[in-house]
DNA sequence: TCAAAAGTGTTTCCCTTACACCCATGA
DNA sequence: TCATGGGTGTAAGGGAAACACTTTTGA
C-alpha cells in the first residue's frame, strides 16, 4: 500500500475501507526495456508501487482503476488483479511511522494506516508515450524505473514487482494483452522486442511474425520511414483498439 | 463469506481483520461428478460457500486452509487464490440480519458482520473419498452438491464457484492439479473423465492417455479387478504424491 | 463368442523450428 | 555495393487428431 494524499489522511479512515490495500505494478515499455512506476514518500528515501485505497462505497476494480489513472493521466487502463498479498510478516508500521512523523503528522499507535493490511495486487499496462507520470500528494516523484535498476522498495513491493511480471508472462500469449504496451500504431520488430524482454528469451523473428499474424488480430496500416539504413518496416494495429 | 460460530462473534469482530472475508470452494470428484461442499445456515434456506475470516496475526493463505481443513477433516490441502470479489453490489446485509435473528442475536446496525466485505476466493482440491464434511457451528449442514444441481446461494457465491470453476479449467493443463481430486491410485479412464467433467467436453481416449503418460509424472501400480466385463485396467499414481 | 473397456499402433495434419533468400534503404 | 533490418519461402521435426487393431474380462 501507499500512503495517501495528507487530505485524505485522518486517524481512523474515515471513508476508506480498513485494513485492504491496493498495490499497482504499472508496467510501461521504452527503449526496448521494462519500465515501473514507482514514486518517493516526500523527504525519505522510501520508494514504493503507486497504491490506493477503497473507498466505502466504491467497487475494488474501480479502485485500482482510479489509482493507475491519477499516475499515469490516462482512462481505459488495462488492468488485472494477479494476487493477494496477505502474510502477517509484511506488517511493518514503522516506515510509516517515520514518513508521517519526517511530513508532520504524530499519529497514535492506533492510526489505521499503522494497522496491518491485505494488499490486493494489480498490475496495468501502459503505453509509455501516451502517460504523464504524477505523484501522489505526499510523494516527492512519480518516475518510471527499468526493471533491471529500481531502487529497493518499502515492504515485499520488490516481490511484489516480480510477481506481477510472472503472471504478465503467463498471460501474454494467453489473453494477448502485449499490446496495452504499445502506441496505436507499431512495427512487428517492437512488438517482439516486447515479448522478448517480458519473457527474458529471444524468439525467432520469421517464427514470430508468423504467429502474431496468424492470429488475426492486426492490420498492416503503412510503411514506416524511421530513416534507418534497411527496408522500411509496416506499421500494424490492434484492430480492435479503438481509433 | 460466511458467519462463523457463534462462540467468535461479538459487535466488533476482536481478533479478527474487518472488512475481508474468504470465500473456498472445495471441490470433489465422485461418482463421473464434480462436486462443491455447501452449508445451510441454521434455522433458515440460506445456502452459502464455505469461508471465514484471518485472525489478527494470521497469514492469508493460512486462513484459507484453516477454513478448507475445518470443513473436510483434512490437512495438506491444494488450495490457491484464484479473484477478489470486492464490487460494492455485492453488499447486502440483509440475509445474515436473517440469520442472526432466527439464532437468537439481535445485532445492531454497526455490527461488524453486517459491513461491507472484500471477499477474497480460493479453490481447494480434496480427495471425495477421504474427506468428511464438517459443518460450523452456525450451519446445520456441510454435504457435496453437484455443480450441475446446487441450491441457490447467498450473495454472488453461484459467481464465485462459476469463476473458480474457470480458473481450476485453465490451471488443469498448466499446473497439473486434477490428480488433488483423485484417490492416491486411479485409473486412466477416472482421470480422463474427471478432465471431460472440468473441461466440460470430450477427450480422445489415446489422446489423452499419451498426453498424460508423456508428461512423466505418473507411475503405474497394478492391474485393478473391477469386476466389469472387460479388460482390467492399470492403477496410476501421482509420482510426487505423497505414500 | 460377444460386448465392453483398456491399451497400443499408425497415419495424417498442422504448427513450430530452423534456415535461406529476397527487398528496401542510407552510408 | 555493402551492411542492416524487414518480409517471405521452404523443408524438417514433433505433437495432436483421428482411427484401427489387439487384449482382457464377464455374461
Amino acid at each position: 500500500m501507499s500512503i495517501k494524499p495528507a487530505d485524505e489522511i485522518n486517524e481512523n479512515g474515515t471513508g476508506f475501507i480498513k485494513n485492504v490495500a491496493i498495490d499497482t505494478v504499472i508496467f510501461g515499455f521504452h527503449d526496448n526495456m521494462l519500465k515501473v512506476l514507482l514514486s518517493a514518500y516526500k523527504n525519505t528515501s522510501y520508494f514504493a508501487l503507486p497504491g490506493g485505497f477503497i473507498r466505502e462505497k466504491e467497487n475494488l476494480n474501480d479502485a485500482a482503476r482510479r489509482v493507475a489513472s491519477e499516475r499515469t493521466g490516462l482512462d481505459d487502463i488495462f488492468l488485472e488483479q494477479f494476487y493477494v498479498f496477505g502474510d502477517y510478516a509484511r506488517y511493518d508500521p514503522e516506515p510509516f511511522k517515520i514518513i508521517m512523523e519526517v511530513n508532520g503528522n504524530h499519529p497514535s499507535e492506533s492510526h489505521w494506516l499503522l494497522q496491518r493490511f491485505i494488499s490486493i495486487g494489480y498490475y496495468a499496462l501502459v503505453d509509455f508515450t501516451k502517460a504523464t507520470p504524477t505523484p501522489a500528494a505526499i510523494f516527492d516523484s512519480c518516475n518510471w524505473y527499468d526493471l533491471n535498476s529500481m531502487p529497493p522498495l518499502i515492504q515485499d513491493h520488490t516481490q511484489i514487482v516480480q510477481k506481477a511480471l510472472e503472471a504478465l508472462g503467463a498471460n501474454l500469449d494467453n489473453k494477448l494483452i502485449g499490446f496495452n504496451l504499445l502506441p496505436e500504431d507499431f512495427t512487428m520488430g517492437e512488438l517482439q522486442r516486447l515479448y522478448e524482454t517480458i519473457l527474458g528469451k529471444k524468439l525467432l523473428r520469421p517464427a514470430f511474425q508468423r504467429k502474431i499474424l496468424g492470429l488475426g488480430i492486426l492490420e498492416r496500416v503503412a510503411k514506416k520511414w524511421t530513416g534507418g539504413a534497411h527496408k522500411a518496416p509496416y506499421l500494424y494495429r490492434f484492430i480492435s483498439k479503438k481509433m
